[in-house]
DNA sequence: TGACGTGGCTAACGGCGTTAGCTAGACTTG
DNA sequence: CAAGTCTAGCTAACGCCGTTAGCCACGTCA
């Protein structure tokens, strides 16, 4: 099962995308320049715009790949568990404290649906939609609840000795 | 009952603030720099320094008074009505809907409390934690599904055609 | 009168995304 | 094989950004 996002970039578009990601990863939002991008291939910024059309094109690839890996990662969680719910909304908070600034770049700015790989959003929501019985709107409730735990826990909002635990499981124990 | 965030600044610092606001509210984030908020108040940017110390002071400002307008407004939603918690919901979703920059600032980085008034984010959170009727760990699961459907509603994450009002009653239901 | 604090200013630094224009080399084609 | 064309790099530059250094006019106050 090859990654379709992937597919759609040229090999060398393919390995800015991939410097890009490491950047991102390591040292968060601010290193996310063109300039070390190109550094960390051994070019220069200018060359990057012979393979991508521009900054928000790398973002959208990089968001992309991270829509595949998330879909793969809940569709992994459902198929084990015979709680699918609360399996799923582990993986969530799981995918997001390991890649927290991959998470923040998929949700923290509107999407630009014409430039994601096709399908990709739709098969990182089937999960959910499946967990909670096929109702669009409950499955909508629950993702809004998973994404404000998610990111408000990502942005520190949560005072340092709340038990998230705990909150995760009120709102869970609430959609059940 | 005067606004204790703006009065911890000086007169003049209140007036960088102001313009800050203006140009947020009407022009978005990338219109919140250092040389456009001088520009409207028509100085040069670096005197913006002899009252402010940094571009995050002047953030933080903002974030301040913020929180004690949605303070303020959650403390009326309550007072008027015989479903709080509804009211709530309705009072923090059209905060964010008529100050969509504004609350996208509040939230969406980690808050460098230390540098917070005082006080003003406990401010906003109490309608909340009395609504739900004290326990802090359904109230910070109640918080997280309110904030996700905001800024999920505010990012244009959900489908165009969503029923948001119908998700939004999904979730007081059951957080009832 | 003279010292000093206040609140402006210009010039500059190093960063950013991006564009224009150049070129070495590879690849294609008559 | 020669000529042309495409690829993928380069430098220089533009106009932004936050921020610092250093200068100066003005008002206040001893």
């Amino acid at each position: 099962m090859a990654s379709s996002a992937r597919d759609r970039l040229t090999p060398r578009a393919r390995e800015i995308v991939d410097a890009a990601r490491g950047l991102l990863e390591e040292e968060g939002p601010d290193a996310l320049s063109m300039r070390r991008v190109a550094e960390r291939l051994g070019i220069r910024a200018p060359s990057i715009y012979k393979h991508l059309p521009d900054k928000q094109a790398l973002e959208t690839a990089l968001i992309s790949a991270a829509f595949e890996e998330q879909a793969a990662a809940f569709e992994a969680a459902i198929e084990a568990s015979d709680d699918p719910l609360a399996s799923l909304a582990a993986a969530y908070r799981a995918f997001a404290n390991v890649h927290p600034h991959l998470y923040r770049l998929m949700t923290e700015r509107p999407l630009q649906r014409d430039r994601l790989a096709p399908g990709v959003e739709e098969r990182a929501a089937r999960p959910l939609v499946e967990a909670v019985g096929g109702d669009r709107d409950r499955a909508r409730a629950v993702w809004a609840f998973a994404h404000g735990m998610t990111i408000l826990e990502l942005n520190r909002r949560f005072p340092p000795d709340a038990d998230l635990d705990a909150a995760w499981h009120h709102g869970l124990e609430a959609f059940s």
